[in-house]
DNA sequence: AATCCTATCGTTAGACC
DNA sequence: AGGTCTAACGATAGGAT
């Protein structure tokens, strides 16, 4: 079992490639955090795995703190506005993409129910009528019973919902 | 010269401190390089000094790229929104407030050039009607003269410069 | 996928330039 | 400040669990 030298290209083996992404994702952070206490630095570190997963390290519980911009030039901050401009952007596009993407899922699945729920309905009202020739009248007002599937249908998705990104989000969806 | 065991806490020696910084920086963005070819990964790393100098690595050229953030949950992605907005709304205060400081010590500047100049005016016309009453006559219009200071007073400061942040900069100012 | 093990590689503290 | 050198420390590939 000789250790060999890692070539620096990209590891074929995707289980190999898994394991080292995994042991050095921890190395880097363990180093970012070494070099945050020992050089009292601020520190964030932010990881894409190939598969689009996302890790992050920060020296300071996540956040950019009012200390650690103040000592920065005005080319500096240009810069990093640039960066976060950017990435932020990106962020809230793919966002809301994300969400329409479920409204637009959701609402297939309403369709669907709703379509599910006629059915039903017209076969209650079927099943209705046989039982009320064999015994005697219902009322054709209460059509909805216990263990039927209701739905109430939804507002229609305005041209207001798709630019509200903000929204206070729920436990996520999966994706 | 026996190498010691480094204790992980904020190295007391300034001058080491900075010796560490500066080789430890370097270890820790190459890791964030290997990471990035080895497992595919896209990978950006912000460190600032203690003494708030920014420093910055990026796996791909300073850029949150599309297919990096198609990946994420929408609970990844509130994440990501939260930190860079926290991020970038601290950037802008703080250059908001580094360019008005500039605009400041600029206004403060002008103002003393301005008095200057005109006391040089003053002896100015002092010399020049003594010379008069040894020589001849000169116009009193033409008091600038070559090697004199002459500054064209800066339209004042108005609400409007305040709120732009976002002016194209030059070579920045030194902090 | 995370953790342990250990031989080995890579990083870096300390010293010098 | 930055680069070089080297011994030793720490990270990690490969393997096993």
């Amino acid at each position: 079992m000789v250790r060999e030298r890692i070539m620096m290209k990209k590891i074929d083996n995707a289980t190999a490639r898994q394991l080292t992404f995994s042991k050095r994702r921890r190395g880097l952070f363990k180093k970012a955090e070494e070099l945050s206490v020992l050089c009292n630095a601020e520190i964030a570190v932010v990881v894409f795995s190939a598969t689009g997963k996302l890790f992050e390290y920060s020296s300071s519980s996540r956040k950019m703190r009012e200390d650690d911009i103040q000592g920065l030039n005005l080319e500096e901050l240009h810069k990093l506005e640039k960066i976060l401009e950017v990435g932020l952007s990106r962020v809230l596009q793919t966002k809301e993409e994300r969400i329409m993407g479920e409204f637009a899922t959701l609402k297939k699945e309403i369709d669907q129910l709703t379509e599910a729920n006629m059915q039903l309905k017209k076969k209650m009202a079927l099943v209705s009528q046989r039982k009320h020739s064999r015994v005697f009248s219902q009322s054709k007002d209460s059509i909805a019973e216990e263990g039927s599937v209701n739905i109430t249908p939804p507002a229609p998705p305005s041209e207001a919902t798709r630019a509200d990104t903000s929204l206070k989000l729920g436990p996520p969806f999966s994706s």
